[in-house]
DNA sequence: ATTTTGTGTTAAAACGTTTTAGAGTTATAT
DNA sequence: ATATAACTCTAAAACGTTTTAACACAAAAT
């Protein structure tokens, strides 16, 4: 019990009385190219849209050696910042004629080379991932064996693939001069412990932006563990009630913000009378939170579609197309938590 | 440019000394039913993992008529619910060895069309379906061609496929019920204008609950346009605000409860003190939200297992399975917003 | 009159897999 | 001894497509 799936190229072809690789060259696209007659051409795509003819995909890739298929690998889907970015690369692709097989690899390294492989089994043409933690090994090896790969949103500085992101270090650098301009000074940026590379360059442009102000005595970093960021953030947090040694807050991610949130609604500390905020990829709950949060906005659709644009330019060219890394420019939305009182 | 794959069967059977027959018969692990010697099956195992063998899925598909591939439709992937459900049907399909690609359907029965066709191209086996308003025809004619297929999240009555879906007139019943509890007597039902049947299932559950406390002459439902709600909600809201003639309200979705709260919040409406609130599928916001916000929580992840459980039965039974419905129990989320002060 | 050129078409092979029918041995029963 | 069964294995076909080499025929050039 399955899909009904009839007519083939050699149905047409008896139906018409001509050869099935005549059909086929029609259907393609290519009868001027082999010199197909007219009458030919005619009734054969006449006879292709009565019978509704459908083309074999599998047969298609057995000969072909192309699947038409993409694989995607993000950290996780019900993320929906990944969610909206999903949604864009699959409907990019489908303008080109392709469709995209997809996974979460839940940040775990593990999962992602699981789900590599299981993309690669299913014969597709080429990737786009979303590197998470320790897989900087895995996507080298893989990239030495001449995967088709475009990372997205993040990347590795010394593996010199294709790679599509925020400009990450201007980001966070806006977003701390925004602070500054509104008069806080003990600003805090709260991250996650890691190496990813985005992550750095995100403190980077923090980093930077506070010591332009002369106040690099005030950088405070937060690298919270991945697994009790929660608890962490708690502590931090309760601690900072006490001494008062933040004023703003930066979270440099989504999840972190809106743990973020939690933590300072629990300990009842006021946004931003006790400390403003400024948060990572918006969403309702940045819109609905009293105050509304402030927050960076990533060209997600734009991120999509540039990803899905050179991984299939390459796919489709012969000569090796140049590496090249694409860095979007964010944008800031400004509300309430980080306007000085 | 695109992956390297190259062991294929013939590779084995050449290095071991034996046809490509056998080394597939081993490999599909049909030794014993064909009669394969020991000798001949360890070698060929033993082979096939040193040149890591990965089957040609293409090959396969071709000659079996199987792509091993799930379609899956959703309404809107951006929207929580469907990312976490379409995460765990990834996650159940991929244990039973099926590959999911997927798509949206914006809730427009013209994309619903058009993904449908796009995956059947694709070869799926199998499709599980979100379907949206308008598409009653569409999946009657679909089924009738015979595409296995499972509904989820929503079903049409009259059309006698299989569906895993909510226990929605419970659902609504019992928020009804608990809402009636604390004391509330006005309470509205707020809705889409729809006809599909999870909508008026959910209406349903509402009025039987006011009816049966014998308050049917307070029952109010709203039934928002598609396109216009947010200012419907808003007119209706702030008329409300005046002449006071709710002091409860159920949001039936997800997204009419955050426009909901885009609406009240906008018109300084109190929760619960003006009036209480009840949404449904959870999500960040509805925690965060001051104050917290009570709702109905699926079953999502059991609801998507239930469905890839179903679906690859039927397909992987030769008999045709029973057609059945299978309707998940709700759980309420209780707090703050849904109870008298 | 024969070769060349051009035009429109097809037969056949190939992609990698699975399955069917049966081949070649060896062992057992008549 | 001979037929029969039992045990291992293989050749070949099939799935639907695309592409290559070549064929048949006519028109043009030698």
């Amino acid at each position: 019990m399955a899909f009904k799936k009839k007519v083939s190229l050699k149905d047409i072809a008896q139906a018409v009385g001509v050869s099935s690789a005549l059909v086929s060259m029609v259907l393609n696209g290519k009868a001027k190219q082999y010199g197909i007659g007219e009458e030919a051409t005619r009734k054969v795509l006449a006879k292709a849209k009565e019978l509704n003819y459908q083309p074999n995909i599998m047969a298609r890739g057995l000969r072909s050696g192309k699947s038409h298929l993409l694989g995607l690998v993000v950290a996780d889907i019900s993320n929906p910042f990944f969610a909206i970015l999903a949604r864009e690369i699959e409907r990019a692709a489908s303008e080109r004629g392709y469709t995209v097989i997809y996974g979460s690899s839940d940040e775990q390294p593990g999962h992602l080379c699981t789900l590599m492989n299981t993309l690669a089994n299913q014969g597709v043409d080429g990737i786009i991932v979303v590197p998470c933690e320790n897989s900087e090994d895995l996507i080298s090896d893989l990239y030495l064996q001449k995967y088709a790969m475009v990372l997205v949103d993040r990347f590795f500085p010394n593996i010199n693939t294709l790679s599509v992101s925020l400009d990450n270090a201007k980001a966070c650098r806006d977003v701390t001069q925004h602070l500054l301009n509104q008069g806080f000074k003990r600003i805090t940026f709260v991250s996650y412990e890691s190496e990813l590379y985005h992550t750095t360059e995100r403190i980077r442009g923090y980093r930077e932006a506070m010591q332009e102000a002369g106040l690099g005595q005030n950088v405070n970093v937060l690298e919270l563990p991945q697994e009790k960021y929660h608890e962490m953030m708690l502590q931090v947090f309760e601690d900072n009630q006490i001494n008062k040694n933040s004023d703003a807050l930066i979270f440099s991610t989504n999840s972190l913000t809106i743990q973020g949130l939690y933590v300072l609604n629990q300990l009842k500390i006021r946004i931003p009378e006790d400390v403003a905020v400024f948060g990572f990829d918006g969403g309702d709950v940045f819109h609905l939170y009293s105050p509304a949060i402030s927050y960076v906005k990533q060209p997600v659709e734009e991120m999509g579609r540039k990803a899905v644009t050179i991984l299939i330019d390459q796919l489709e060219s012969d000569e090796p197309q140049e590496i090249k890394r694409y860095e979007l420019k964010p944008e800031l939305v400004i509300t309430e938590s980080s306007l000085k009182k």
